[in-house]
DNA sequence: TTGTAAGCGTTATCAA
DNA sequence: TTGATAACGCTTACAA
């Protein structure tokens, strides 16, 4: 078994044509006679050829390699982005060079010159850790999701609409007082939207509200021990009252409805509960969990569709520059389950 | 501002070094003077030079490429393992290409295919489709973890202590009746060793046993009509005895933790229920559910270990091939929550 | 329709 | 310690 590899060189002796006409039968075969491409494709069979792309890219400068940085797998939003962005291969055939950045600015920026180093022809960007001012000096396309997006493009859940759908189901079930969770946030975060979305129903139905912008913590015990905190607090706030809840995610929901549940044997009939994102846990949970839910797979197919004509425009011999970043907005999907009435 | 970027070349011309020199700068300081390596890395800062490994691959063969296939990242130990194998970025500095195969043993070929046309030095592979025989016909450094594994190297969890570990404590609880759950496999699958501890423990104490060997569905739905069946199967075979119930992960103990909650409103003395795998839903039920938990990380560090080892044999000028693959094998940890006494 | 020759940005081999 | 030169495998003018 010999090591050496197959190359044009070698496909040009067999066939006594030139390393060129090998080339065009790979990227233009419809300007050899068909004769001749059978002549070649019957010496790669013979010679056992295996491509080699590392050639192509250097000659060419087009890896299709895109760059994806994520903060974690661990949340099942990321993990379910990452597996639908990988599955876009199917359609417009970038690879996919993977990290992990765990919020660490610095590690961001280490890996981001990583890919550039390897030509990558664009970046995917999940993680909310640089700033979208920074990703855009590298002049590359970009394109984040569901993160601060002012001087670049992004897809994002219409985080307003999925706020007014939770509140508007809150009200239907005839909740005394509509409360919603949230952590702190900018309002260039799009999540902010939701607030908003939250707030503006409650006051255009005068309906009380009340807004918990507080940090639940990073760990299943932190938020078990916030959330209880919370629990506490609104039951001597609003006793009796009819509460009806809007929790930043599933996670979050489910930690809630678990709460009340080891608490008073059953989800009483004063707390109604809706959840954001239609994860897994929404489903599984002892009483399945309303929910607001994201269309991973749609945010998934839009941000690669855009970048992909992001790059494409970038090959042309004459590229014409975005005068605006461009913004795509996913709508989301009420999912009605068993949390609320 | 312009779009030629800065090569070797450009550096040379500015230092009055050669290329050679300045490509020893990179790769071999030492060799040059002190003084001389300040010049260049003054010039570097000068000219803003950023690298470009694909010259060096191509002159070098190096790609630090290593190919993942996954079979999805919907489950959450698939996710979780990504996750830390990304993390021995920081390590060995290897890039990961990963695909996501979907049980599809030709979309995977492919994807093979296309793994080996950017020369990776080597692959990691979670899914189980291919046979190890075809993955070793590849002749790359290959590491399977947690699939059959006759022909390649792997890491697995010690399935077969997992399996007494769970039998143990369903002993300890004082079960009439242990039942392990799971889907009919090859012996060949690690997970088989699971079936083996647990009735070898169950024959040497001589503790009656049921083995359900069944294959519970791929949905949610699925799963929860399927284990539906099985409650009332055991409530049939098994009234009033006190039930040991090993799941063969905790997805699917939390299905079967929240049907008895359902039909029961609590989870009655008379079950016992202990999953596998440690994900986060066994500490988010309702109910803590105990299980027998997978060592993640130590299974992804371990197994770029392994890889790293097998890809540096194969770049020295005489490689020694493995006589036989080696097998890692981790031991899982038993963790105790509130499904079993 | 096909071929020639010059790159692409590094590293490797020799020689100095 | 440094340099000249030839790879590496493919693409791309330009020529025929």
């Amino acid at each position: 078994m010999k090591k050496q590899k197959v190359t044009f060189a070698d496909i040009a002796a067999y066939t006594h044509f030139s390393k060129t006409t090998i080339s065009r039968y790979f990227n233009n075969p419809d300007s050899l006679t068909l004769e001749n491409q059978q002549k070649i494709a019957d010496a790669l069979v013979a010679l056992d050829y295996k491509e080699n792309k590392v050639g192509r890219i250097l000659a060419s400068g087009r890896t299709e390699f895109v760059g994806i940085i994520i903060p974690n797998l661990y949340m099942h939003y990321y993990s379910e982005m990452l597996n639908q962005i990988l599955a876009t291969y199917e359609t417009y055939g970038y690879k996919f060079l993977v990290f992990a950045g765990n919020d660490m600015a610095d590690v961001e920026r280490k890996y981001i010159r990583e890919l550039l180093a390897y030509n990558i022809e664009g970046m995917i960007i999940l993680s909310p850790t640089l700033s979208s001012e920074e990703l855009a000096s590298y002049n590359l396309p970009v394109v984040g999701i569901e993160r601060e997006d002012q001087y670049i493009c992004s897809v994002n859940t219409d985080n307003y609409m999925g706020g007014m759908q939770a509140a508007s189901l809150l009200k239907k079930s005839c909740c005394d007082i509509l409360i919603h969770v949230n952590a702190r946030m900018p309002e260039t975060t799009p999540a902010f939207g939701r607030i908003q979305g939250f707030t503006d129903i409650c006051r255009e139905n005068n309906l009380p509200y009340d807004l918990t912008l507080t940090d639940l913590g990073n760990t299943f015990r932190e938020n078990r021990e916030n959330i209880m905190e919370l629990v506490d607090c609104w039951e001597q706030k609003y006793p009796d009252k009819k509460k009806g809840i809007f929790m930043p995610n599933d996670t979050h929901a489910n930690v809630l409805l678990n709460i009340l549940i080891q608490k008073y044997g059953k989800l009483p009939d004063t707390y109604q509960i809706i959840g954001f994102d239609n994860s897994p846990i929404s489903e599984e949970a002892v009483v399945p969990i309303s929910t607001v839910g994201q269309q991973i797979p749609v945010i998934a197919g839009e941000a690669m569709s855009l970048l992909s004509s992001l790059m494409d425009e970038r090959k042309k011999r004459k590229p014409v520059p975005l005068k605006e970043p461009i913004h795509k907005v996913i709508t989301p999907i009420l999912i009605r389950r068993s949390t609320t009435k």
